[in-house]
DNA sequence: AGCGACATGTAATACGTTACATGATTGG
DNA sequence: CCAATCATGTAACGTATTACATGTCGCT
């Protein structure tokens, strides 16, 4: 139950809702964990019948009630213990690559074009890392404790999104080439 | 159902059996399209029954016998088809990142102990990537067809195994040099 | 009047993982 | 003799996705 980590690690510092932590997944974090609010509300709610997180009801006004979650010391414990725990690569199935690698039975330009949609994609993405960057992190060589460990996952962010964008103008070059070279040849 | 994609890019050329295909997934293919061989023997029997692929039992002598599947003209129809269609980024739920977030709460050691296993680990498989790359992709300039291809979908992988190396090179010197700050302060 | 943000949930279904199950051959 | 490779499957379980469900407020 790996999502029960990713959500004590998103109430370190504070107690949040549901609601909160579901957008919070949409965000850096998202990066290196998804999830929907479906899953996030059924898991804090067996997060919280093992004790690892306790609930405040907040009443609000001019908008619905929220349950605010915060971990408890058990939970604090739990998630210490996990870290540096053996892990694994996480699995990843990739659409896009499985298109990649069947590209030649497509119809022509449709797997370029799905790769420059891709590419724009991580450009937005890479942006938004970029300014959260900039505004977080402004001395990074200077960074000690959660601060730190915030900043090393959104470098993951960044240079995973590089990473993409690199491959895509790589592919969409030698796509381009090899067509060039076929027209040349017949 | 996105295995199906992947199962038939691999029957492109010859026909495999359940077994071939299993071990595929763990080599190239493995970076970015895992199966476990109970998910492959149910998605081909499904395929079967849909007409995508045909098959064909073949007597082996101090083996058991095998079953060769093989893609239908539908089948290939199917895969040209979906190339080149909307595709979402794969989802990641990457276990090491959230132990990366949640650090500060860690025995002290524990996570740059894990963050060196896993550099160790895309080591190894960045080393039988290059070694693909030099036997089977010589010139890559001059690729095309099918060839140019498998060779994309190869480079990512490489590209993926050497852009988690240089993260992690990055977080361990970052934590060693944070814990040299907070060591001479006190 | 309608949409998006806030806020929380249930239910059904699809998908993936783990365990169980079998059995011959080859190499160390 | 033990482990690994070849080869295929069933069953149970857990997790994730999708659809359904409700309701207020503020803005355009």
């Amino acid at each position: 139950m790996a999502l029960s980590h990713a959500l004590l690690a998103l109430l370190i510092d504070e107690p949040r809702s549901g609601y909160d932590l579901a957008r919070r997944f949409e965000g850096s974090i998202g990066s290196f964990w998804k999830a929907t609010h479906q899953q996030i509300y059924r898991e804090l709610g067996q997060m919280e019948q093992k004790g690892y997180l306790d609930s405040e009801t907040v009443v609000q006004e001019g908008r619905p009630n929220k349950k605010l979650y915060r971990m408890t010391e058990k939970g604090r414990q739990y998630l210490g213990d996990w870290i540096g725990t053996v892990s694994e690569p996480c699995v990843i199935r990739e659409d896009l690559l499985v298109m990649t690698f069947a590209g030649a039975l497509a119809v022509p330009g449709a797997l370029a074009g799905e790769l420059q949609r891709r590419r724009e994609l991580h450009r937005t993405e890479l942006a938004g890392y970029r300014e959260m960057e900039r505004e977080h992190y402004a001395e990074p060589e200077k960074l000690t404790g959660p601060a730190l460990y915030g900043y090393l996952a959104l470098r993951r962010g960044i240079r995973y999104a590089e990473e993409w964008i690199a491959w895509c103008d790589e592919a969409l070059a030698a796509i381009a080439q090899s067509e060039a070279i076929s027209a040349a040849r017949g």
